[in-house]
RNA sequence: GGCCCCGUCGUCUAGCCAGGUCUAGGACAUCAGGUUUUCAUCCUGGUAACACGGGUUCAAAUCCCGUCGGGGUCACCA
Protein backbone atom coordinates (compact mmCIF):
# COMPACT_ATOMS: atom_id res chain seq x y z
CA UNK A 1 0.00 0.00 0.00
CA UNK A 2 1.36 3.51 -0.73
CA UNK A 3 2.46 5.38 2.30
CA UNK A 4 0.04 8.23 3.44
CA UNK A 5 0.78 11.23 3.28
CA UNK A 6 -1.58 14.13 4.65
CA UNK A 7 -1.51 17.59 4.56
CA UNK A 8 -3.04 20.90 6.69
CA UNK A 9 -3.46 23.57 4.81
CA UNK A 10 -4.40 26.57 6.05
CA UNK A 11 -4.87 30.51 5.36
CA UNK A 12 -3.14 32.68 7.35
CA UNK A 13 -5.48 34.85 8.06
CA UNK A 14 -4.31 36.41 11.58
CA UNK A 15 -5.41 33.31 13.62
CA UNK A 16 -5.57 29.36 13.63
CA UNK A 17 -9.14 28.80 14.30
CA UNK A 18 -10.32 26.17 16.85
CA UNK A 19 -12.05 23.99 13.82
CA UNK A 20 -8.66 24.11 12.32
CA UNK A 21 -6.84 22.88 14.71
CA UNK A 22 -8.84 19.84 15.07
CA UNK A 23 -8.20 19.06 11.10
CA UNK A 24 -4.30 19.89 11.73
CA UNK A 25 -5.08 17.31 15.06
CA UNK A 26 -7.00 14.56 12.94
CA UNK A 27 -4.50 14.52 10.03
CA UNK A 28 -1.86 14.65 12.61
CA UNK A 29 -3.10 11.52 14.60
CA UNK A 30 -3.94 9.29 10.79
CA UNK A 31 -0.26 10.09 10.15
CA UNK A 32 1.55 9.42 13.00
CA UNK A 33 -0.83 5.84 13.31
CA UNK A 34 -0.23 4.78 9.54
CA UNK A 35 3.78 5.86 9.59
CA UNK A 36 2.70 8.09 7.17
CA UNK A 37 3.88 12.01 6.66
CA UNK A 38 2.40 15.31 7.79
CA UNK A 39 2.75 18.17 5.66
CA UNK A 40 2.01 21.16 6.87
CA UNK A 41 1.08 24.03 3.46
CA UNK A 42 0.30 27.46 3.29
CA UNK A 43 -2.62 28.18 1.45
CA UNK A 44 -1.46 32.30 1.31
CA UNK A 45 -1.56 33.15 -2.31
CA UNK A 46 -4.49 36.12 -1.66
CA UNK A 47 -4.33 37.45 2.16
CA UNK A 48 -1.11 39.39 1.65
CA UNK A 49 -1.67 41.73 4.90
CA UNK A 50 1.05 40.52 7.67
CA UNK A 51 1.54 37.56 6.83
CA UNK A 52 4.88 37.11 8.47
CA UNK A 53 2.83 37.53 11.44
CA UNK A 54 -0.46 35.40 10.46
CA UNK A 55 2.20 32.20 9.60
CA UNK A 56 4.07 32.82 12.69
CA UNK A 57 0.53 32.33 14.80
CA UNK A 58 -0.09 29.10 12.74
CA UNK A 59 3.12 27.69 13.28
CA UNK A 60 3.13 28.96 17.15
CA UNK A 61 -0.54 26.79 17.47
CA UNK A 62 0.65 23.99 16.26
CA UNK A 63 3.88 23.59 18.51
CA UNK A 64 1.67 24.62 21.23
CA UNK A 65 -0.12 21.54 20.60
CA UNK A 66 2.78 19.46 19.61
CA UNK A 67 1.34 18.74 16.12
CA UNK A 68 5.11 18.63 13.92
CA UNK A 69 4.94 18.94 10.83
CA UNK A 70 7.23 16.22 9.24
CA UNK A 71 7.45 18.70 5.71
CA UNK A 72 6.45 22.25 5.90
CA UNK A 73 7.25 26.04 5.32
CA UNK A 74 9.68 25.55 8.48
CA UNK A 75 11.42 22.40 7.67
CA UNK A 76 11.21 21.90 4.20
CA UNK A 77 11.42 18.77 2.43
CA UNK A 78 11.21 17.02 -0.72
CA UNK A 79 8.16 18.94 -2.38
CA UNK A 80 9.03 22.69 -1.32
CA UNK A 81 7.66 25.03 -1.77
CA UNK A 82 5.41 24.49 1.05
CA UNK A 83 3.51 28.19 0.85
CA UNK A 84 1.00 28.55 -2.52
CA UNK A 85 2.63 32.37 -2.81
CA UNK A 86 6.21 30.71 -3.69
CA UNK A 87 4.28 27.60 -6.24
CA UNK A 88 3.79 30.17 -8.71
CA UNK A 89 5.91 28.60 -11.89
CA UNK A 90 4.57 25.01 -10.73
CA UNK A 91 1.22 26.24 -11.16
CA UNK A 92 2.29 28.13 -14.48
CA UNK A 93 3.45 24.90 -15.58
CA UNK A 94 -0.20 22.72 -14.48
CA UNK A 95 -2.20 25.54 -16.07
CA UNK A 96 -0.17 25.50 -19.43
CA UNK A 97 -1.02 21.12 -19.67
CA UNK A 98 -4.57 21.90 -18.36
CA UNK A 99 -5.15 24.72 -21.06
CA UNK A 100 -3.66 21.89 -23.60
CA UNK A 101 -5.99 18.84 -22.16
CA UNK A 102 -9.09 21.24 -22.72
CA UNK A 103 -9.88 21.29 -19.19
CA UNK A 104 -9.67 24.88 -19.01
CA UNK A 105 -11.64 27.15 -21.83
CA UNK A 106 -11.30 31.28 -21.96
CA UNK A 107 -14.09 33.37 -20.85
CA UNK A 108 -14.26 36.66 -21.97
CA UNK A 109 -17.32 37.89 -19.98
CA UNK A 110 -17.41 40.89 -18.39
CA UNK A 111 -18.00 40.92 -14.63
CA UNK A 112 -20.93 42.87 -15.13
CA UNK A 113 -22.41 40.91 -17.74
CA UNK A 114 -21.93 38.39 -14.94
CA UNK A 115 -23.78 40.49 -12.55
CA UNK A 116 -26.48 41.03 -14.85
CA UNK A 117 -26.88 37.21 -15.63
CA UNK A 118 -27.37 36.65 -11.90
CA UNK A 119 -29.36 39.67 -11.13
CA UNK A 120 -31.79 37.81 -13.76
CA UNK A 121 -31.69 34.21 -12.83
CA UNK A 122 -32.47 35.85 -9.47
CA UNK A 123 -35.30 37.46 -10.51
CA UNK A 124 -36.83 33.45 -12.35
CA UNK A 125 -35.77 31.81 -9.35
CA UNK A 126 -33.23 30.01 -11.57
CA UNK A 127 -29.92 28.95 -9.63
CA UNK A 128 -26.72 31.25 -9.99
CA UNK A 129 -24.74 29.66 -12.20
CA UNK A 130 -22.51 30.89 -15.38
CA UNK A 131 -24.49 30.16 -18.63
CA UNK A 132 -21.72 28.85 -20.66
CA UNK A 133 -21.54 31.54 -23.40
CA UNK A 134 -17.67 31.12 -23.71
CA UNK A 135 -17.59 27.62 -24.28
CA UNK A 136 -19.50 27.98 -27.70
CA UNK A 137 -16.63 29.88 -28.84
CA UNK A 138 -15.42 29.18 -32.33
CA UNK A 139 -11.38 28.84 -31.91
CA UNK A 140 -10.66 31.34 -34.67
CA UNK A 141 -12.84 33.75 -32.96
CA UNK A 142 -10.79 33.17 -29.62
CA UNK A 143 -7.34 33.70 -31.14
CA UNK A 144 -9.11 36.90 -32.83
CA UNK A 145 -9.86 38.22 -29.01
CA UNK A 146 -6.94 37.57 -27.63
CA UNK A 147 -4.77 39.10 -30.43
CA UNK A 148 -7.00 41.85 -30.09
CA UNK A 149 -5.74 42.08 -26.28
CA UNK A 150 -8.75 40.86 -24.29
CA UNK A 151 -7.47 39.10 -21.26
CA UNK A 152 -9.50 36.29 -20.32
CA UNK A 153 -10.17 34.41 -17.44
CA UNK A 154 -10.24 30.42 -17.75
CA UNK A 155 -12.81 28.08 -16.61
CA UNK A 156 -13.28 24.55 -15.51
CA UNK A 157 -14.60 22.03 -18.54
CA UNK A 158 -17.29 20.39 -16.39
CA UNK A 159 -18.15 17.48 -18.65
CA UNK A 160 -21.61 15.55 -18.77
CA UNK A 161 -22.23 13.15 -16.40
CA UNK A 162 -21.87 12.89 -12.40
CA UNK A 163 -19.65 12.42 -9.73
CA UNK A 164 -19.65 9.84 -7.26
CA UNK A 165 -17.75 10.46 -4.24
CA UNK A 166 -17.01 8.19 -1.56
CA UNK A 167 -16.39 9.72 1.42
CA UNK A 168 -14.75 8.40 4.49
CA UNK A 169 -17.10 9.91 6.86
CA UNK A 170 -19.95 10.67 5.05
CA UNK A 171 -19.91 7.35 2.56
CA UNK A 172 -21.57 7.99 -0.66
CA UNK A 173 -22.45 11.14 -2.20
CA UNK A 174 -23.21 11.68 -5.91
CA UNK A 175 -23.60 14.98 -7.62
CA UNK A 176 -25.01 15.41 -11.10
CA UNK A 177 -22.47 17.74 -13.38
CA UNK A 178 -25.45 19.47 -14.11
CA UNK A 179 -25.56 21.12 -10.88
CA UNK A 180 -21.94 22.06 -11.37
CA UNK A 181 -20.80 25.26 -12.34
CA UNK A 182 -17.93 25.87 -14.78
CA UNK A 183 -15.93 27.89 -12.30
CA UNK A 184 -13.19 30.23 -12.71
CA UNK A 185 -9.95 28.73 -12.02
CA UNK A 186 -7.28 30.99 -13.38
CA UNK A 187 -7.65 34.68 -13.67
CA UNK A 188 -6.96 37.00 -15.67
CA UNK A 189 -3.18 37.57 -14.59
CA UNK A 190 -2.76 34.10 -14.93
CA UNK A 191 -2.72 32.88 -11.68
CA UNK A 192 -4.93 30.42 -10.05
CA UNK A 193 -7.74 30.14 -8.04
CA UNK A 194 -7.99 28.38 -4.51
CA UNK A 195 -9.81 25.21 -5.95
CA UNK A 196 -7.18 24.49 -9.12
CA UNK A 197 -4.22 25.30 -6.68
CA UNK A 198 -5.53 22.87 -3.78
CA UNK A 199 -5.62 20.15 -7.03
CA UNK A 200 -2.48 20.97 -8.15
CA UNK A 201 -0.87 20.97 -4.64
CA UNK A 202 -2.16 17.88 -3.49
CA UNK A 203 -1.23 16.23 -6.79
CA UNK A 204 2.24 17.58 -6.88
CA UNK A 205 2.81 16.50 -2.68
CA UNK A 206 1.66 13.13 -3.96
CA UNK A 207 -1.12 13.52 -0.79
CA UNK A 208 -2.84 10.76 0.06
CA UNK A 209 -5.29 11.22 2.18
CA UNK A 210 -7.50 14.73 2.70
CA UNK A 211 -9.10 15.50 5.67
CA UNK A 212 -10.70 18.94 6.21
CA UNK A 213 -13.64 20.76 7.01
CA UNK A 214 -17.13 19.73 5.57
CA UNK A 215 -17.25 23.35 4.51
CA UNK A 216 -15.06 21.89 1.06
CA UNK A 217 -17.56 19.03 0.61
CA UNK A 218 -18.43 21.01 -2.67
CA UNK A 219 -15.70 22.13 -3.63
CA UNK A 220 -14.38 18.31 -3.67
CA UNK A 221 -16.49 17.53 -6.35
CA UNK A 222 -14.72 20.15 -8.61
CA UNK A 223 -11.58 18.95 -7.83
CA UNK A 224 -11.87 15.76 -8.29
CA UNK A 225 -13.32 16.58 -11.84
CA UNK A 226 -9.65 18.48 -12.01
CA UNK A 227 -8.07 15.46 -10.80
CA UNK A 228 -10.00 12.99 -13.35
CA UNK A 229 -9.47 15.46 -16.67
CA UNK A 230 -6.09 15.56 -16.06
CA UNK A 231 -5.52 11.82 -15.20
CA UNK A 232 -3.96 12.60 -12.32
CA UNK A 233 -5.19 10.57 -9.40
CA UNK A 234 -7.43 11.33 -6.53
CA UNK A 235 -6.57 11.24 -3.20
CA UNK A 236 -9.00 10.03 -0.65
CA UNK A 237 -10.99 12.20 1.15
CA UNK A 238 -12.90 12.89 4.68
CA UNK A 239 -14.97 15.73 5.64
CA UNK A 240 -15.17 16.55 8.84
CA UNK A 241 -18.23 18.23 11.00
CA UNK A 242 -18.25 21.71 11.28
CA UNK A 243 -17.68 23.26 14.68
CA UNK A 244 -20.56 25.53 15.75
CA UNK A 245 -20.54 28.23 17.92
CA UNK A 246 -21.57 27.24 21.42
CA UNK A 247 -25.61 28.51 20.71
CA UNK A 248 -25.16 26.39 17.46
CA UNK A 249 -25.75 29.06 15.79
CA UNK A 250 -23.66 28.72 12.25
CA UNK A 251 -20.07 27.52 12.44
CA UNK A 252 -17.49 29.49 14.70
CA UNK A 253 -16.28 32.63 13.74
CA UNK A 254 -13.34 35.07 15.09
CA UNK A 255 -15.54 37.93 14.68
CA UNK A 256 -18.54 36.52 16.63
CA UNK A 257 -17.02 34.02 19.48
CA UNK A 258 -13.13 34.70 20.93
CA UNK A 259 -13.44 31.21 21.57
CA UNK A 260 -13.00 30.29 17.74
CA UNK A 261 -9.26 31.47 18.02
CA UNK A 262 -6.78 29.23 19.20
CA UNK A 263 -4.98 32.13 21.28
CA UNK A 264 -7.68 31.91 23.33
CA UNK A 265 -6.74 28.77 24.65
CA UNK A 266 -3.01 29.37 24.67
CA UNK A 267 -3.13 32.58 26.35
CA UNK A 268 -5.25 30.65 29.38
CA UNK A 269 -2.82 28.52 29.12
CA UNK A 270 -4.90 25.46 29.29
CA UNK A 271 -3.06 22.35 29.73
CA UNK A 272 -2.24 21.23 26.21
CA UNK A 273 -2.50 17.53 26.61
CA UNK A 274 -5.75 18.55 27.88
CA UNK A 275 -6.78 20.45 25.07
CA UNK A 276 -6.06 17.88 22.72
CA UNK A 277 -8.02 15.14 24.56
CA UNK A 278 -10.96 17.62 24.40
CA UNK A 279 -10.16 18.57 21.00
CA UNK A 280 -9.89 15.49 19.49
CA UNK A 281 -14.04 14.33 21.17
CA UNK A 282 -15.62 17.31 19.42
CA UNK A 283 -16.62 15.40 16.35
CA UNK A 284 -14.89 11.72 17.52
CA UNK A 285 -15.32 8.85 19.99
CA UNK A 286 -13.23 5.96 20.96
CA UNK A 287 -15.84 4.04 23.07
CA UNK A 288 -18.94 4.63 24.85
CA UNK A 289 -17.12 4.99 27.85
CA UNK A 290 -13.45 6.40 27.55
CA UNK A 291 -12.71 9.86 27.29
CA UNK A 292 -9.57 10.22 29.21
CA UNK A 293 -6.63 9.79 26.78
CA UNK A 294 -2.92 10.02 26.11
CA UNK A 295 -1.20 11.19 22.98
CA UNK A 296 0.09 7.93 22.50
CA UNK A 297 -3.52 6.30 23.24
CA UNK A 298 -4.96 8.85 20.33
CA UNK A 299 -2.43 7.87 18.07
CA UNK A 300 -3.36 4.08 18.86
CA UNK A 301 -6.99 4.60 18.37
CA UNK A 302 -8.09 7.15 15.89
CA UNK A 303 -10.52 6.00 13.57
CA UNK A 304 -12.05 8.14 11.16
CA UNK A 305 -14.52 5.57 10.66
CA UNK A 306 -15.31 6.80 14.56
CA UNK A 307 -15.97 10.34 13.17
CA UNK A 308 -19.23 11.96 13.41
CA UNK A 309 -21.50 13.25 10.49
CA UNK A 310 -23.22 16.09 12.49
CA UNK A 311 -21.72 19.88 13.49
CA UNK A 312 -20.54 20.02 17.21
CA UNK A 313 -21.04 22.91 19.37
CA UNK A 314 -18.21 24.11 21.60
CA UNK A 315 -18.50 22.47 25.49
CA UNK A 316 -15.72 24.89 27.17
CA UNK A 317 -16.70 23.87 30.88
CA UNK A 318 -15.66 20.73 29.90
CA UNK A 319 -12.03 21.80 28.65
CA UNK A 320 -11.98 23.85 31.88
CA UNK A 321 -13.07 20.38 33.61
CA UNK A 322 -10.90 18.04 31.72
CA UNK A 323 -7.39 20.72 32.20
CA UNK A 324 -8.05 20.95 36.08
CA UNK A 325 -8.22 16.96 35.68
CA UNK A 326 -5.17 16.56 34.10
CA UNK A 327 -3.40 19.48 36.09
CA UNK A 328 -4.44 17.50 39.17
CA UNK A 329 -2.29 14.75 37.97
CA UNK A 330 0.75 16.52 37.37
CA UNK A 331 3.57 16.44 39.57
CA UNK A 332 4.31 19.90 41.96
CA UNK A 333 7.86 21.06 40.35
CA UNK A 334 5.94 21.36 37.06
CA UNK A 335 2.99 23.03 38.63
CA UNK A 336 5.86 25.41 39.98
CA UNK A 337 7.34 25.79 36.65
CA UNK A 338 4.07 27.06 35.17
CA UNK A 339 3.08 29.28 38.29
CA UNK A 340 6.27 30.61 37.91
CA UNK A 341 5.86 31.63 34.38
CA UNK A 342 2.62 33.22 34.41
CA UNK A 343 3.41 34.76 38.14
CA UNK A 344 6.60 36.53 36.27
CA UNK A 345 4.80 37.08 33.21
CA UNK A 346 2.25 38.85 34.94
CA UNK A 347 5.30 41.29 36.84
CA UNK A 348 3.34 39.95 40.04
CA UNK A 349 7.28 38.54 40.71
CA UNK A 350 10.52 39.64 38.95
CA UNK A 351 13.29 37.62 37.51
CA UNK A 352 15.64 36.71 39.24
CA UNK A 353 13.67 35.56 41.88
CA UNK A 354 14.55 36.72 45.18
CA UNK A 355 14.74 33.70 47.62
CA UNK A 356 11.64 35.19 49.17
CA UNK A 357 9.72 34.72 45.66
CA UNK A 358 10.95 31.41 45.36
CA UNK A 359 9.51 30.79 48.59
CA UNK A 360 5.88 32.17 47.83
CA UNK A 361 6.06 31.06 44.37
CA UNK A 362 6.34 26.84 45.73
CA UNK A 363 3.77 27.94 48.35
CA UNK A 364 1.63 29.43 46.31
CA UNK A 365 2.01 26.78 43.42
CA UNK A 366 1.26 24.21 46.64
CA UNK A 367 -1.72 25.88 47.79
CA UNK A 368 -3.51 25.80 44.54
CA UNK A 369 -2.75 23.37 42.64
CA UNK A 370 -6.01 21.36 42.79
CA UNK A 371 -7.72 24.47 42.05
CA UNK A 372 -6.09 25.34 39.18
CA UNK A 373 -8.03 24.57 35.37
CA UNK A 374 -5.77 27.12 33.31
CA UNK A 375 -2.13 27.74 34.34
CA UNK A 376 -2.76 31.59 33.22
CA UNK A 377 -5.50 31.29 35.87
CA UNK A 378 -3.05 31.77 38.62
CA UNK A 379 -2.45 35.34 38.29
CA UNK A 380 -6.02 36.45 39.23
CA UNK A 381 -6.30 33.68 41.71
CA UNK A 382 -2.65 34.83 43.86
CA UNK A 383 -3.15 38.33 43.22
CA UNK A 384 -4.52 39.17 46.90
CA UNK A 385 -1.16 37.62 47.97
CA UNK A 386 0.96 40.51 46.18
CA UNK A 387 -0.44 43.75 47.50
CA UNK A 388 -1.06 44.60 51.32
CA UNK A 389 -3.34 47.27 50.25
CA UNK A 390 -5.38 45.01 48.19
CA UNK A 391 -9.71 46.07 47.46
CA UNK A 392 -11.32 44.11 49.55
CA UNK A 393 -14.72 41.57 48.30
CA UNK A 394 -17.63 43.13 49.71
CA UNK A 395 -18.89 40.20 51.18
CA UNK A 396 -15.50 39.67 52.79
CA UNK A 397 -16.04 42.70 54.56
CA UNK A 398 -18.80 41.79 55.61
CA UNK A 399 -17.69 38.62 57.05
CA UNK A 400 -15.16 41.19 58.90
CA UNK A 401 -17.65 43.34 60.54
CA UNK A 402 -20.32 41.04 61.08
CA UNK A 403 -18.95 40.62 65.05
CA UNK A 404 -18.01 42.99 66.96
CA UNK A 405 -15.52 40.97 68.64
CA UNK A 406 -13.64 40.51 65.52
CA UNK A 407 -11.37 43.33 65.85
CA UNK A 408 -10.15 42.33 68.78
CA UNK A 409 -9.84 38.54 67.98
CA UNK A 410 -7.85 39.47 64.83
CA UNK A 411 -5.23 41.23 66.99
CA UNK A 412 -4.72 39.10 69.43
CA UNK A 413 -4.64 36.56 67.08
CA UNK A 414 -1.74 38.44 64.68
CA UNK A 415 0.11 38.37 68.33
CA UNK A 416 0.08 34.73 68.58
CA UNK A 417 2.60 34.59 65.07
CA UNK A 418 5.89 34.05 65.12
CA UNK A 419 8.99 33.69 63.13
CA UNK A 420 9.22 31.08 61.94
CA UNK A 421 5.73 30.25 61.30
CA UNK A 422 5.11 26.10 62.42
CA UNK A 423 3.74 24.13 59.66
CA UNK A 424 -0.30 24.25 58.80
CA UNK A 425 -1.36 21.60 60.74
CA UNK A 426 0.17 22.68 63.80
CA UNK A 427 -0.90 26.24 63.12
CA UNK A 428 -5.01 25.22 62.85
CA UNK A 429 -4.36 23.17 66.04
CA UNK A 430 -3.12 26.33 67.93
CA UNK A 431 -5.51 28.03 66.38
CA UNK A 432 -8.55 26.14 67.64
CA UNK A 433 -6.95 26.64 70.77
CA UNK A 434 -6.94 29.58 70.47
CA UNK A 435 -10.61 29.55 69.91
CA UNK A 436 -11.74 27.21 72.27
CA UNK A 437 -9.77 29.30 75.16
CA UNK A 438 -12.21 32.11 74.14
CA UNK A 439 -15.38 30.51 73.95
CA UNK A 440 -15.59 30.91 69.94
CA UNK A 441 -16.22 28.30 67.03
CA UNK A 442 -13.81 27.97 64.88
CA UNK A 443 -16.19 28.96 62.00
CA UNK A 444 -16.85 32.55 63.63
CA UNK A 445 -12.52 32.45 63.52
CA UNK A 446 -11.62 31.79 59.88
CA UNK A 447 -13.95 33.71 57.84
CA UNK A 448 -12.66 37.09 59.40
CA UNK A 449 -9.20 35.72 59.64
CA UNK A 450 -9.55 35.12 55.68
CA UNK A 451 -11.19 38.30 54.88
CA UNK A 452 -8.41 39.98 56.79
CA UNK A 453 -5.84 37.53 55.07
CA UNK A 454 -6.77 37.53 51.41
CA UNK A 455 -9.97 40.03 50.90
CA UNK A 456 -12.04 37.50 49.44
CA UNK A 457 -14.08 34.92 50.61
CA UNK A 458 -12.48 31.75 48.83
CA UNK A 459 -9.19 30.94 48.00
CA UNK A 460 -6.42 28.06 49.46
CA UNK A 461 -6.75 26.45 53.04
CA UNK A 462 -6.59 29.53 55.58
CA UNK A 463 -3.54 28.29 57.24
CA UNK A 464 -1.49 27.90 53.67
CA UNK A 465 -2.46 31.46 53.39
CA UNK A 466 -0.88 32.55 56.48
CA UNK A 467 1.91 30.43 55.27
CA UNK A 468 2.32 32.17 51.77
CA UNK A 469 1.94 35.92 53.45
CA UNK A 470 4.65 35.14 55.39
CA UNK A 471 4.17 36.23 59.13
CA UNK A 472 5.35 40.05 58.72
CA UNK A 473 2.63 40.42 55.75
CA UNK A 474 -0.23 38.55 57.64
CA UNK A 475 0.19 40.39 60.96
CA UNK A 476 -0.26 43.66 58.79
CA UNK A 477 -2.81 42.51 57.30
CA UNK A 478 -4.78 40.79 60.99
CA UNK A 479 -3.95 43.97 62.25
CA UNK A 480 -5.43 45.83 58.73
CA UNK A 481 -8.42 44.02 58.52
CA UNK A 482 -8.73 44.77 63.09
CA UNK A 483 -9.05 48.48 61.66
CA UNK A 484 -11.76 47.86 59.26
CA UNK A 485 -13.88 45.73 61.87
CA UNK A 486 -13.54 48.07 63.99
CA UNK A 487 -14.69 51.18 62.01
CA UNK A 488 -17.53 49.34 61.39
CA UNK A 489 -18.32 47.92 64.79
CA UNK A 490 -18.32 51.55 66.35
C1' G B 1 -33.66 29.82 -3.90
C1' G B 2 -30.52 25.43 -6.31
C1' C B 3 -27.33 21.59 -4.76
C1' C B 4 -25.23 18.88 -0.64
C1' C B 5 -24.87 17.27 4.52
C1' C B 6 -26.93 16.45 9.29
C1' G B 7 -30.97 15.46 13.43
C1' U B 8 -30.14 10.49 20.80
C1' C B 9 -30.24 14.06 27.81
C1' G B 10 -28.87 21.58 28.31
C1' U B 11 -23.82 20.19 25.77
C1' C B 12 -20.26 16.34 23.73
C1' U B 13 -21.45 11.51 22.75
C1' A B 14 -22.30 5.40 22.98
C1' G B 15 -25.88 2.46 20.65
C1' C B 16 -27.72 2.65 14.32
C1' C B 17 -24.14 -0.35 9.23
C1' A B 18 -25.14 -6.65 10.86
C1' G B 19 -33.54 -4.63 14.31
C1' G B 20 -34.75 -7.78 20.12
C1' U B 21 -30.04 -8.08 25.70
C1' C B 22 -31.97 -0.03 25.41
C1' U B 23 -37.49 0.39 31.32
C1' A B 24 -31.28 4.05 26.00
C1' G B 25 -24.97 3.86 28.69
C1' G B 26 -20.88 7.56 29.76
C1' A B 27 -18.83 12.53 30.39
C1' C B 28 -19.47 17.91 31.31
C1' A B 29 -23.12 21.08 33.32
C1' U B 30 -27.10 21.07 36.94
C1' C B 31 -29.72 19.57 41.57
C1' A B 32 -29.58 16.94 46.48
C1' G B 33 -26.57 14.69 50.32
C1' G B 34 -21.64 13.37 52.63
C1' U B 35 -16.25 14.84 53.74
C1' U B 36 -14.16 19.94 54.74
C1' U B 37 -12.24 26.35 58.06
C1' U B 38 -14.08 28.97 52.62
C1' C B 39 -13.32 27.54 47.65
C1' A B 40 -11.65 23.37 45.25
C1' U B 41 -11.02 18.16 45.47
C1' C B 42 -13.17 13.54 46.61
C1' C B 43 -17.57 10.18 47.44
C1' U B 44 -23.01 8.96 46.97
C1' G B 45 -27.56 9.77 44.68
C1' G B 46 -31.15 12.47 41.41
C1' U B 47 -33.40 15.30 37.17
C1' A B 48 -32.74 14.95 31.96
C1' A B 49 -32.86 12.53 25.22
C1' C B 50 -34.18 8.59 20.54
C1' A B 51 -37.36 15.90 16.12
C1' C B 52 -42.37 14.56 14.10
C1' G B 53 -45.65 11.44 11.04
C1' G B 54 -46.33 7.18 8.27
C1' G B 55 -44.62 2.33 6.66
C1' U B 56 -41.85 -2.66 6.93
C1' U B 57 -41.58 -6.33 11.03
C1' C B 58 -43.67 -10.84 15.97
C1' A B 59 -40.26 -6.68 17.41
C1' A B 60 -37.47 -0.07 15.35
C1' A B 61 -33.33 4.77 18.49
C1' U B 62 -31.75 1.10 14.89
C1' C B 63 -34.50 -0.37 8.02
C1' C B 64 -37.74 2.68 4.19
C1' C B 65 -40.63 7.14 2.83
C1' G B 66 -42.36 11.90 3.96
C1' U B 67 -42.51 16.35 6.99
C1' C B 68 -40.17 19.71 10.01
C1' G B 69 -35.74 21.67 11.92
C1' G B 70 -30.44 22.87 11.73
C1' G B 71 -25.96 23.49 8.90
C1' G B 72 -22.71 23.99 4.54
C1' U B 73 -21.96 25.93 -0.29
C1' C B 74 -23.05 28.78 -4.55
C1' A B 75 -16.52 35.31 -5.86
C1' C B 76 -11.28 36.56 -11.36
C1' C B 77 -11.65 34.71 -1.57
C1' A B 78 -9.37 30.71 0.73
Amino acid sequence: MKPVRVRFAPSPTGYLHVGGARTALFNWLYARQKGGTFVLRMEDTDEARNTDQARQTIFDGLRWLGLDADEGPEQGGPCAPYSQSERQSIYALAIAALKAKGVLYPCFCSRERMSALRTTQEANKLPYRYDRLCRSLAPDAIAARLAAGEVPAWRLFVPEGKTVLNDMVRGEITVEHADIEDIILVRGEGTPIYNLAVVIDDHTMGITHVLRGEDHLTNCFKQIIIFRAMGWEVPAYGHLPLILGPAGEGKLSKRKHPEAALEHYQVRDFHAEAFINWLVLIGWSFDDKTELMTRAELVERFSIERVNKSGARLNIEKLVSMSGDYIRRMDSASVRAKVCFHLVKAGLIAEPLSAESERKVTAIAAAEHERLKAFGDIVEMSRWAFADDLPMEEKALKNLKKDPGNALMLRDWAATLCDPLPDSATMEGAARAFCEARGVGFGQFVHPVRAALTGRTAGPPLFDCVKILGVQHSQHRLLRGADLAHSAAS
